[in-house]
DNA sequence: ACCTGAACACCGTTCAAGT
DNA sequence: ACCTGAACACCGTTCAAGT
């Protein structure tokens, strides 16, 4: 039998010039559906309905591809900012913002996460904020890219947990035979353990910054 | 010119027989070496000196290798075990022992940490002691799965970032003017944001439960 | 300038056949 | 029971040729 495809590239004008946005544009929406595994330079120019080939003329190679991809979605992040509202509640809701993002978009930033060691950088909406947000909650200055580091990997971490199912694995272990009715709440988890790791992060800041005024601080 | 190459199999007698766990140690060795996106079946296959198609007949496909060498390193972790110490000072141990194996093999470990959901299991060293440091440290029966999950992806969270080289990264951004003899020192900045993450969390912690009794918890 | 077909050097895996 | 060669259906990428 017959295969119906559509008509070799060529005979049909192409909607759209192939461009190195509409390129990344296309390999996010496969990477959504299908997972960054699958994603292949085949498959990304049949989606755009092009020659394989075609692709290195605007993008060198896959890899390049894939920090294309990153580099988009890491630099469209958007959150509000309350000025004047207490740094912790800043803090939250950053990082909830971003959370919402990594649901948006969870193959890639899983992906991004462990590979792009450069995802977020430094202009990124995300690393200005949560260094805003630190530097007005009194985090010295010679330790504030110390302290953001550490606040920016104990968030993509933990997102990264509950993006691969760690987090839901782990904290569903071992329901310890509660009192006596042993019911124990489905609840959403995922929620609870990340707000939970917020809220302990930022205790121990807060911890941090109320030992002020010592001359090492973060040292030891 | 004729290349310089061993006789083809059969010729010369292989000194190992194949099995599943001389399988997964030499994976193991080839992502030391090379890191895991350069496994291949065919040069696993040439490693243990046999036939590609011959490890089928003991592993059933490249993904069970990758989770096999996954759970032989997990399961292969050891920390000792301080009873008597205080709880902030044995998570502290169990963190870097950790870190060590993360260091013996950093291209598995990251991967793992990405990839697998399961490379740690209830049943692991590292989570037996987790769990039961901070059951000695007075969490509440019904929070030990929701803090334990927490403590274990904020560890394994910001030794992905140290892996992939975030954290350096981030750590050494904008040494913002200093005083005025602006000497940052290099210092071993990983070190320092790894003892500073465990540190920040040990000391929420201790704020969480210190502010113990109420009803709900965690969970608020 | 932009596109393309053919080709190269790889992959993981199936399968029928050997011992 | 264990191994193997040939083959299949893919990859990413190079290159010479087309418009």
């Amino acid at each position: 039998m017959e295969k119906a495809k559509r008509p070799p590239r060529g005979t049909r004008k192409r909607e759209v010039p192939l461009t190195e946005a509409g390129i990344y544009a296309a390999a996010l929406r496969l990477i959504d559906a299908d997972g960054v595994e699958a994603l292949t330079m085949r498959k990304l120019a049949t989606a755009l309905d092009a020659n394989p080939m075609s692709l290195y003329h605007h993008v060198p190679n896959k890899d390049a591809v894939l920090r294309g991809v990153a580099r988009m979605v890491g630099t469209q992040f958007r959150t509000v900012t309350l000025k004047d509202a207490p740094w912790q509640e800043r803090i939250r809701l950053l990082a909830t913002d971003f959370r919402t993002l990594a649901h948006r978009h969870p193959k890639l930033m899983a992906y991004s996460f462990s590979h792009q060691a450069d995802f977020i950088q430094p202009e990124d909406p995300f690393w200005v904020a949560l260094t805003a947000i630190l530097d007005a909650a009194g985090v010295p200055h010679s330790e504030l890219p110390l302290i953001s580091a550490l606040v920016g990997a104990v968030i993509t971490g933990v997102l990264t947990a509950e993006l691969n199912g760690a987090l839901h694995r782990w904290s569903s272990l071992k329901p310890p035979t509660v009192g006596e009715d042993g019911f124990t709440p489905p609840d959403h988890d995922e929620n609870r353990v990340f707000r939970l790791a917020l809220d302990t992060i930022i205790m121990g800041l807060e911890s941090r910054l109320a030992a002020d005024g010592d001359g090492q601080g973060a040292g030891h």
